[in-house]
DNA sequence: TCTGGGGTCCTAGGACCC
DNA sequence: TCTGGGGTCCTAGGACCC
């Protein structure tokens, strides 16, 4: 917690169905729900109007309709949300150099790196009034809330006090008193599972949570969320604004009108989903070790299977051919209403390559400069020169005497063409016991790299 | 005919290594 | 013959957020 208020948080208020009225004139002054629109939708998003009539985000879309049947629902345009949300962020950048999105429509500001006089309560409010002004012009008329605070969890409680289209800058000192008669779930990371426990404890209101000891905490919710609860309860929070994270994962999923039961339809989604997860990994120079299915079954049980390869990939039929390794193995009887495919243990092999490029630089010999394998798999021959190393991988040569890597792992081999003279191949992905990995030949020289598909 | 999609983080158990 | 810990990686599931 800093000593002074100088962290700001902005919401863009009712993000999604704000864009549709601001873009759709006739919407304006009406209630608008942003969501999936179909028999199993749920709203993302429902303009202030329509929050009159108790719809609500994450409520489905039957139970919406239900309540407020003269809506708009629109199934949503998340280009136009995406570019109206880049240029908020520009704006935030324009200000300070340290700006974290959140989401879309949410984001943290350092005010500590602006260009301010000084960081006196009267200073950054007339900055966040002047900030919020700006926002209206570039979006075109949206409003956003802002709060602005000591630490970034008072910033957040903050900006919710006046939505929407307010203001709240709490007084350093008075932080305690602003938090301690709220309910705990105002606790970003309190949910639905968590106000339950703590209610059981009797605990209710953030001062109660205050009172109880850190171990008896660490004992109802577990190691990590007690030791958090225990500080915020007290406002202590040193979390920096971080610009700049990393994607960890990257996903594709769908809830089916209808539950699924024929397993070659299911084949034929998971191999679609994985050449979408593939574009869009490709699309930010991503690659990925663990693939992901995720299943969800009539009764809404949700399943999750993974398996973790030797060496990153994003190659689409490399996934596809994992996950649906991993959908034979699931017994999805009774009816199937999600799927999905994933990927992540996100690395990128442009950063590898560079390595490599380096070495070269550097006058380092053709010997990879990763450390060997300890020991090589009884098909290895010599190393090919020039062949670049990823972990858990050996290279080996063909038949033919090319050189080719392979690694292997649960049950998985893997294939990735590559010598000194070819850039490396996509990865490719066989279980163990599949006749298809002795069918596999690298592509002949004169290709281009990419194996056939067999 | 309840219950999206895209994410992050945490926990717990087992394998494996030193 | 009995019995260590600690660390890391992997997997599955769950809570949570917008």
């Amino acid at each position: 917690m800093r000593d002074r208020a100088s962290i700001l948080h902005l919401d863009l208020d009712a993000f999604f169905a704000a864009v549709e009225q601001r873009d759709k004139p006739s919407l304006r002054g009406k209630p608008v729900v942003v969501g999936g629109t179909g028999g199993r939708g749920v709203v993302s998003t429902a303009s202030y109007e329509a929050r009159r009539f108790g719809v609500r985000s994450a409520m489905s879309t039957r139970e919406a309709r239900a309540r407020c049947p003269h809506a708009a629902y629109l199934s949503g345009r998340f280009e136009a949300y995406r570019s109206t949300s880049a240029a908020v962020m520009g704006l935030l950048r324009s200000v300070s150099p340290l700006v974290e999105p959140l989401s879309l429509d949410e984001a943290f500001v350092d005010l500590e790196q602006a260009d301010l006089p000084d960081l006196e309560v009267a200073t950054v409010t007339a900055f966040a009034e002047d900030l919020r002004t700006r926002v209206r012009e570039v979006t075109g008329g949206l409003t956003a809330s802002v709060g602005i605070a000591s630490s970034k969890f008072l910033a957040k409680i903050a900006s919710d006090l006046r939505k929407p289209d307010g203001l709240v800058v709490v007084e350093p000192g008075t932080e305690v008193a602003l938090l301690h008669p709220m309910h705990v779930s105002v606790i970003p990371g309190v949910g639905p599972a968590t106000v339950e426990r703590l209610k059981r404890a009797g605990i209710h209101t953030v001062r109660e949570l205050a009172q109880v000891g850190e171990d008896e905490l660490v004992r109802q919710v577990g190691r990590s969320l007690g030791h958090g609860l225990h500080q915020l309860a007290r406002a202590e929070d040193d979390r920096a604004v971080v610009p700049d994270r990393e994607t960890k994962s990257v996903s594709v999923e769908g809830t089916y009108e209808h539950d699924l039961t024929d397993r070659r339809q299911m084949e034929a989604i998971v191999v679609r989903q994985a050449g979408e997860v593939a574009r869009r990994m490709r699309a930010s120079g991503l690659s990925g070790r663990t693939v992901s299915l995720k299943v969800r079954m009539y009764d809404f049980t949700t399943l999750s299977r993974s398996a973790t390869l030797p060496a990153p990939t994003e190659d689409a039929a490399t996934i596809a051919r994992l996950a649906r390794t991993l959908l034979a193995d699931l017994d999805t009887s009774g009816g199937v209403r999600l799927l999905g495919v994933g990927v992540s243990g996100l690395a990128d092999w442009v950063q590898e390559d560079l390595f490599a490029a380096l070495d070269e630089d550097e006058g380092a010999e053709d010997e990879p400069t990763a450390a060997p394998p300890a020991e090589q798999p009884e098909e290895a021959g010599a190393r090919p020169r020039g062949a670049t190393w990823a972990p858990g991988m050996d290279v080996v040569h063909d038949e033919h005497g090319r050189g080719w890597v392979w690694g292997s792992g649960r049950g998985v081999v893997t294939v990735r063409f590559e010598t000194a003279e070819t850039p490396p191949g996509p990865v490719r992905s066989f279980p163990a016991d599949d006749p298809a990995l002795h069918r596999w030949h690298p592509p002949a020289p004169q290709d281009d790299g990419q194996p056939a598909e067999q």
